[in-house]
DNA sequence: GGCCGCCTATGACGCCGGTCATAACCTCGT
DNA sequence: ACGAGGTTATGACCGGCGTCATAGGCGGCC
């Protein structure tokens, strides 16, 4: 499994060398398990959490029981942003999708390092400033897209390479359908000789066909 | 016109007096009109502005001509925060949505701002955070919930008191709908008798109604 | 080893809501 | 004063997708 150092973390990566031993010192490892929750939507904001191995997505399950993702991180990827807001709540329930292990680091910390170098408020202001472009973009995506196009941008964007580490399930939560609809239009770019389906993942044998879709062209079977 | 002082807006309000009275003199000041473009998707970022007064609204609007709206500012409100990533462009466009003005802030004041005080700095990135916890529960509404739910929660959190000044077309884009849509459920809760709409406005007759089908309760007619 | 639970898969059914068309009304600008 | 353009309104149509049901495959746990 791919195991980062803080330095190749975003934000921590503009550390100098005495700020990172410093940091380092006060980081709590939490390592977790493919399925564990590692914060609850609810639970008190009570630490700024860096991944440093394996893939977490943050969810949101709904009274109905609808779950929906809303984001997916990989090594190097800062989660748990709800710190930055005073006495604040996570809004959102964090869990392992692979296993793996994440850094946690303490507000004061985040607060410390905010306050003796502005660079580093930049920075991590950057971060969450961009973070809010791109979920307005999913939210027009949802809005006005359809399934496909929507499960087309998903493997285009979010694959490793050629390779999406996903269930069904975990894509139609990711685009805000249902496991079913997922199974279908998989299927059909399967059919199509647009992917590879196995279990649990999914190859891009054709990208470009792929784009296509997600830009609104309609499947004609 | 309701017309806001500096010292009255979000972030500003913690500005100790010197540093108002230095902000004051390098703010400018932009009037715009009701359906004004205050800036355009993709141009620079090179201003962070702040409401003074009359409303404004964020869109995005897509290749095939949908248009969803993002967020609907008040006076006292930010918007524009992508001056806060290095080099951006903004992601949306601002319109009036009545007539109003706004003062515009070079980056480099913010900067400056951040850099001395943090404190400042806390609380831009509080108020990106918590933005970005709205956009993700919007994206779970959209993800899940109907349109009359949609519009019934529109309703009930953006109504000023019992009333709220959008045409049905505003609404539509709002909620990640059309316009007929939009209008044949208003007219739903109008025969209800949960509200009485006028041309450009709606007024809100029975809000416990509203929650309701907010929160998912089907509607029986 | 055997069972339970999750995964992929597919059919049937039905409804929500998008699209297109039409029409009356309002208001704003010239 | 009058026309143009935007707003509210409603009907017809139909396709996408959610829901429910069923089934085989695979892995993991007791």
């Amino acid at each position: 499994m791919r195991r980062i150092q803080l330095e190749e973390a975003e934000f921590f990566h503009l550390l100098r060398p005495d700020q990172l031993a410093r940091v380092r010192s006060r980081l709590l490892l939490r390592p977790f398990r493919a399925g564990e929750c590692i914060y609850f939507t609810s639970e008190p904001a009570e630490s700024l959490w860096v991944l440093r191995a394996g893939e977490v997505r943050t969810v949101k399950i709904s009274p109905t029981g609808h779950t929906t993702a809303l984001e997916r991180f990989r090594p190097g990827d800062l989660f748990g942003l709800a710190v930055a807001v005073e006495a604040a709540s996570y809004g959102e329930t964090a869990e392992g999708v692979t296993q793996g292990e994440a850094w946690r680091a303490p507000p004061q910390l985040l607060a410390g390092l905010v306050r003796d170098d502005p660079r580093l408020a930049r920075e991590l202001l950057a971060i969450v400033a961009k973070r809010l472009q791109g979920a307005h973009d999913r939210l027009c995506s949802f809005a006005h897209d359809s399934v496909p196009a929507r499960i087309a941008l998903l493997l285009v964007e979010q694959a490793d390479g050629d390779r999406l580490e996903a269930t069904r399930r975990a894509i139609g939560e990711a685009v805000g359908t249902t496991v079913e609809t997922a199974i279908r239009v998989l299927r059909r770019f399967d059919r199509a000789g647009w992917i590879e389906g196995g279990v649990g993942s999914v190859r891009i044998l054709d990208r470009k066909a792929l784009e296509r879709v997600a830009r609104g062209e309609k499947l004609t079977d």
